[in-house]
DNA sequence: GGTCTGTCATACTACGCAGTATTATGTGTT
DNA sequence: AACACATAATACTGCGTAGTATGACAGACC
């Protein structure tokens, strides 16, 4: 066995296969959903037929699984830095929104899957194994979440952020951030500034909110025309 | 034929099955997915077979669009008195955000219905029959969105809403609105008027934002500690 | 009480797809 | 050149499920 040992739990092969295999997967199960995407659907994208995928992996549940943590594993390495860094609660929360998004453009067909996985926890009658398997990824995704709750609560500690149920606006943060995989889609040799740009529009309304005057809970009626 | 003839394209039968089955459909898409969903699931959800409905749908799919259609007609019916409504263009768009909300509390399952179908606009091969049937839905709700787009601009006319991007604006709204059945889910017994408040909650972190400092763009830091 | 029509159940077929068994094709080694 | 092993393609099986064909049963109306 002369292969390098990055992989994460595969039978073997070469690790550049199996690479192909969860651009192809990710791609597949965003379009179709995992249980409309075929493993020839995959096996197309890949340019090869189901002989290369079974090779490598022991179901279409396993490749679901492997491109979860794949994804999730993206995401993490790109936002987690900036929850320890410097400034304010405020500044690492917009920080770490605005890398999460950058995330999601960049990986759009990961971030889908992250996002099926979330949504699928119970759904389908799975085998045990299969079972267990998800909810130990969803335990990493509980853990993604917590960063972002903890990093809320300073904000409100530090008055950054204004003072509501911190768990609220953790959660509903996170998942507006993550509605943005409903309409924003790939374009081809758009420039990555302009990508960045549009993520920081996003992360400005979502903190900033969308209203003129202060964001003072129960604030009335600004001036009129 | 003595039924009432209140039904939206269906072969015949009563009404009162039909209502049965699209509540049933809405569960059983809404847990499983469109692909995932087994017609027998729906008729369990029913209480009955196969038989039932075959008789009052041609095929899955229009039992899908069933759904999506009453979905669709639902929101519409609650949110639309609201655009029109006095105040100003934020406080319209509050309460529109807020029915929305509460249509999607209320409804989730064919709030989810309506969800998967917007996405799935291209995603399976479908028949030309089935496709122009989709796109005539998707036509309905890009109209909904449009109307959400209308208010934020008089909102921005008249002073209430920050001058930014309409169309991310509104897209992103909806979208956050959207996002919240992610985490929402339905207890058993729960009173209206705490639902009515979580909403109430969702709309104000979403228009005023989560920032402690005047939603101004590019505000920095606040007081430390 | 017969028959007609609407409403649903039962039993069956056809087919797509996950998974498996087997075979083919390199590539290095001696 | 012969073998061993890794990597893949090909061909096949079994099962689940959408869709169909037909039968059962009730109520209405004469």
């Amino acid at each position: 066995m002369s292969i390098s040992a990055q992989d994460t739990g595969a039978v073997g092969g070469t690790p550049e296969a199996r690479h192909r295999i969860l651009d192809a997967g990710a791609e597949a199960f965003m379009r179709r959903g995992f249980a409309g995407a075929t493993l020839d659907d995959i096996a197309d994208l890949v340019g090869a037929t189901k002989g290369l995928i079974y090779y490598h992996f022991r179901s279409k549940f396993d490749v679901f699984l492997a491109v979860y943590e794949e994804g999730m594993r993206r995401v993490r390495d790109r936002v987690e830095p900036h929850a320890a860094g410097g400034g304010s609660g405020r500044e690492r929360l917009a920080a770490m929104s605005r890398a999460h998004l950058l995330n999601l453009m960049t990986d759009l067909a990961y971030h889908h899957v992250v996002h099926q996985g979330v949504r699928a926890q119970d759904s389908a009658e799975l085998k045990i194994r299969q079972r267990d398997a998800l909810s130990a990824l969803n335990e990493l995704r509980r853990d993604y979440e917590r960063m972002f709750r903890r990093v809320v609560a300073e904000g409100m500690g530090d008055g950054s952020l204004r003072r509501v149920d911190g768990s609220l606006a953790a959660r509903t943060l996170l998942s507006n951030l993550n509605a943005v995989d409903m309409w924003y889609r790939k374009i081809e040799g758009q420039p990555a500034e302009e990508v960045a740009e549009l993520a920081d529009d996003v992360v400005d309304l979502l903190i900033g909110g969308l209203a003129a005057a202060p964001g003072v809970r129960g604030a009335q009626q600004a001036e009129g025309a």
